[in-house]
DNA sequence: AACTATTTATAAGA
DNA sequence: TTCTTATAAATAGTT
């Protein structure tokens, strides 16, 4: 922005590049620090460095996931209004499923919500140490209770069977 | 920002305030927008107005999506390690509203996940009418392919007998 | 990692 | 309210 306008477009100079990311990625943070304090709304920004896994999250994590848990109550909320009817949809077959879902599974997520759905399933409750307090509260309002309750017996019998063929 | 420093502090004056919000949304949003395409990463930005239920969103609704999955995706254990200052930045406002919006999305969010759940079990599969592609991405990363197909399995006699007393 | 010349964002005014 | 403008803030290039 300064010296020199500069185009809207990639940076293709790497230390140019990783520069004006730290100095962005902060500033963008601090703005949105300043919308939510200003304003008094919830706000959060999520930025993802190419060469580092970890996301940079402003608020802090918990915060983060209450936007989200908003964010996602609020998105099905809207897709609601499209959904066609429950009974013509569970009668629908469908066949598409094989090509794109294996792809872009990741090793990590599936461990992870497996182990968790796993570790409800027989236990009937979550693991602490598996979860922290927030993700539990996140996780858990997403299932109906007593439908998940359901699942949890027939399960019980049928991984008994299934481990022990 | 101009004409006047102003101090970090929440707006009182209705119009000021929505004026304030108005702008300083826009300016996140493009900012955002700006750090995204000059270094080549993904962000996101939600930012919720108090009297509007749907979420202002950047980039697209799909393309947070994307981004959220991701975060998702990682471990709480790597996600702790590094958080964006929670020292510098406020989060007591996040915290207040909290218990607020619990109610409101606890609905949505069971409804979401119990037809989702649902649907998977009667079909055995996701129906895309129900979920957007990128929806059903996230979804299904989310867990084991061969350990829900069991579930499919097992549910589908449980449902008839259920549906039929 | 600090410094400025500039551009950009925006608070107050019109 | 929307538009304008003076000023604060962000930041690209420099040191």
């Amino acid at each position: 922005m300064a010296r020199k306008k500069m185009k809207l477009e990639y940076i293709t100079c790497n230390s140019k590049r990783r520069e004006a990311f730290r100095k962005r990625k902060n500033g963008l943070m601090k703005k949105a620090n300043e919308l939510s304090t200003l304003c008094g709304i919830q706000a959060c920004v999520i930025v993802y460095d190419q060469n580092n896994p970890q996301a940079e999250v402003w608020p802090s994590d918990s915060g983060v996931k209450s936007v989200l848990s908003r964010f996602r109550s609020l998105s099905e909320f809207e897709r609601s209004k499209k959904m066609v009817d429950q009974e013509v949809f569970l009668r629908e077959n469908i066949e598409k499923r094989h090509g794109q879902l294996k792809k872009q599974r990741e090793e990590t997520r599936k461990k992870e919500f497996t182990d968790i759905i796993n570790n409800y399933i027989h236990n009937g409750e979550f693991n602490s140490n598996l979860m922290s307090k927030d993700d539990l509260a996140v996780f858990s309002s997403f299932i109906d209770e007593n439908y998940l309750k359901e699942i949890n017996q027939k399960m019980q019998g049928m991984k008994i069977e299934a481990q022990d063929p």
